[in-house]
DNA sequence: TGCGAACTTTGTTCTAGCGCAAGGTCCATC
DNA sequence: GATGGACCTTGCGCTAGAACAAAGTTCGCA
């Protein structure tokens, strides 16, 4: 989906952005400002807020659901390079020197999304504590990247599936009466695709896991009962 | 290698940084200013710049040589997250907001290289173009972990080598008679650590290559003979 | 010139986990 | 309440490539 933003949300409050690392050391009346400049969205889930290669015409704030950015090669593959939480900026094409996305960004779940047009960025970047942030989050989505490189190189499947798994819900857990929650739809598919395997493989693996009380998963969702356990898994045994 | 860096050079010449893109749009004048602020320093081949984890006191410019990003496992397996041709800054760790570096550098031959205290770091920023081609630099190192990232997803180890080795010979490579070299020593076992694999496989492949007359390789000297066929390689079918 | 360390090669064995196949379950929609 | 599509499970065979093993080569250095 890439057509025009357009507010379908009532007047947004600026108690909205306060909180969010990246305005939160701005007055009350810059975030008024910025958030009149603002377009608000909401996206159902599945649907795409922009396309790798498009040009970079927007950037974007996630206020509630999540992200997911994602890659498909040549032959239609797709892999999940990043999931983005609630509150984090995204489509930073500009950031990193850009003109056009790097990668897709499709909603996990339904969503709610602030956009600004890219012409703005350079402003945004003047206000206090803006460009301190934005790039503090470009470095940890480059030490992300870093990890995960290093754990496809050095682990196992059913280790990097427990680490995809428990990532997941330390970032977007919902705590719930057996556990935690991942709090989004996400099939065994989803997690092949962040872990480089297959969904046959991780559905052996959640079963084998359901069996030893780990996790508890029904279809879309996955409640992890003993984190200690899987984190375990993890530190087991390096591949060489 | 962490000790206090040293000015084992001639004194600079301004040329040395008037065509390095993060300085090109600077006057003679300030260029001056700015190699009288550096230390310059000679690396031997394999020698530590800056190791992860410690405090990024200083920030660095290739002048000669190679510069090769490792990351060590709590295992101790090492992997090779980039290389670095000259005329990059690297070790920038403010531009990322970090305190610390992420990764550790080591000379992958005989380096030299420039060097700044990172206080000076937000100065260097205000320059015309500076903070541009810097983060235009963080961009293409993002996307190419990126790219690592789809490829050791989808891509069998032949093509994983190959595309590595090309990818070596594009940025770095040197023309030679029989074809193009890597101009830098590289062993079996660090053409591995870029590709996720052993130097067992990748010397199977070498010779293989050779045999069939794609590469020709001695200890520690790789050159690429018919750069297409391993680009074909590459191109070949996807793993699922 | 001879020793040892650092590289490289090649053979053989073994297994993680992929590919393939078939069937089951849940859910939306008519 | 039946049809179809999306998602999940499980079994089985097979192969890429890791692990193990053992030699061979090159090079710096005493």
């Amino acid at each position: 989906m890439i057509d025009g933003p357009t507010k379908t949300l009532p007047r947004l409050d600026e108690s909205l952005l306060t909180h969010m690392p990246p305005f939160s050391r701005l007055s009350r009346e810059r975030i008024r400002q910025i958030l009149d400049l603002a377009s608000s969205r909401r996206y159902p889930e599945g649907q795409a807020v922009f396309e790798e290669g498009a040009e970079a015409g927007r950037f974007f704030m996630l206020l509630d659901g999540y992200i997911r950015v994602i890659r498909i090669t040549e032959t239609g593959e797709q892999i999940i390079a990043l999931h983005i939480p609630p509150g984090q900026l995204f489509g930073i094409a500009k950031a990193i020197g850009r003109s056009s996305y790097p990668a897709t960004a499709v909603t996990a779940s339904e969503s709610i999304v602030l956009s600004w047009p890219m012409e703005l960025w350079d402003s945004f970047l003047s206000y206090d504590g803006f460009a301190t942030e934005t790039y503090k989050t470009v470095g940890t989505r480059m030490g992300e990247m870093n990890n995960r490189i290093v754990e496809m190189a050095t682990q196992q499947v059913e280790q990097r599936v427990a680490n995809a798994l428990l990532r997941l819900v330390n970032q977007t857990g919902r705590k719930v009466e057996e556990g935690i929650e991942v709090d989004f739809p996400i099939t065994r598919q989803d997690l092949s695709e962040m872990t480089a395997t297959t969904l046959h493989t991780v559905s052996r693996l959640l079963s084998a896991w359901e069996k030893a009380g780990m996790v508890k998963s029904t279809r879309k969702h996955i409640i992890v009962c003993d984190p200690h356990a899987l984190v375990v898994l993890g530190h087991h045994s390096s591949k060489h």
